[in-house]
DNA sequence: CAGACAAGCGGACCGTCGGTCCGCATATCC
DNA sequence: GGATATGCGGACCGACGGTCCGCTTGTCTG
């Protein structure tokens, strides 16, 4: 990749994420984050092939702290933790993430809308849920429940409780949803 | 309302359901809808407002069979029977409406996309789930909760499950998950 | 440093969509 | 049968995601 294409590509980026953060999930078109970015709208098609993509890249960006936080072993979300406390903390993890990230999550969402289950950062997240709830709780259906734990991060849903109660109500129903769920 | 305008409502009705059991909810666009009843585009509009409010009615008439179900004492979803084994008849109730107008569902979804708080339907749903969450398992956020078992029915969530195990995968895996949340 | 070539760029352009508007038609009522 | 309001249709609009192609510019070679 050409060093104009790089630099171009985070410009990008960072146009859509200010963007996201000014005005809500639904005034950033692709015209805007191009001209925000100061870059024609053939480059960000170029680079990203698609608003989902653009999406999908950002918001694996933002996922990518977690990602390496499962992975690692020593923290409660990382291999060697007992499956419960590691789905806990995990799903704990997702409501802050999903806080911070609220426009992109909606963005998101409503850009993967057909087929949100090819987003590679939806996969992987549900493939590490299911696998835990089979742990903790064998006899469910674990990826039925793993959809219905991540569904608990729909954007709407995340603003409805945030806007009631800030994080911490988000964090706390999620868990106690969870703990039921689990027994 | 003129007689006319009684008869075109229903055309309009009709070919949106027609449209939306011959190709998918996607590519169902007001224009088409307009052609196949043989309306002018002018006139959906009047009737229903917006795409959102087409697709509002239409999930209210499918879902009035199950409103006056949930009204009327003797079934085990009506009031008398005891919240969990009515939550759980409910549920299963929505199963089968999710799989028998998944078109629709997903359409409805698209449609509501901005708040989907806002629709009628879902918002007596969310009302009766969470009353009945509230009796049968104190303690947990019951809106929350609520919210959370209404979203089982995501339109791409369902066609998923059904894809690979029918309608009584569906049926077994929301009901195992409703069971296990309630304990 | 010069020249050649690929890689990248920008923005005009396209089809589609939801939604609006207004001049015309027609059901309804007296 | 005439007056009136109710309803109708479809041309029109702005915004959007996505494409395309002629021009520019970084990069690599000698």
């Amino acid at each position: 990749m050409r060093a104009d294409a790089t630099r171009n590509r985070e410009a990008i980026l960072r146009a859509a994420e200010d963007l996201l953060a000014a005005h809500g999930a639904e005034h950033v078109s692709l015209d805007r984050v191009a001209a925000a970015a100061g870059v024609g709208k053939g480059t960000v098609f170029r680079r990203f092939g698609s608003r989902t993509g653009l999406f999908q890249e950002l918001l694996a960006e933002r996922a990518e702290a977690l990602a390496r936080a499962v992975g690692t072993a020593g923290s409660p979300l990382g291999p060697g933790a007992p499956p419960r406390a590691r789905l806990l903390a995990f799903l704990d993890e997702l409501a802050g993430l999903a806080e911070r990230n609220l426009a992109l999550f909606a963005a998101h969402e409503r850009a993967c809308a057909e087929d949100k289950y090819a987003d590679p950062t939806y996969v992987r997240w549900h493939g590490h849920v299911a696998a835990l709830v089979g742990e903790a709780r064998p006899g469910l259906d674990a990826s039925f429940a793993a959809h219905a734990l991540l569904g608990l991060f729909d954007a709407d849903l995340v603003g409805h409780v945030i806007a009631e109660g800030g994080v911490t109500r988000l964090r706390s129903s999620v868990r106690g949803f969870a703990e039921a769920l689990l027994g």
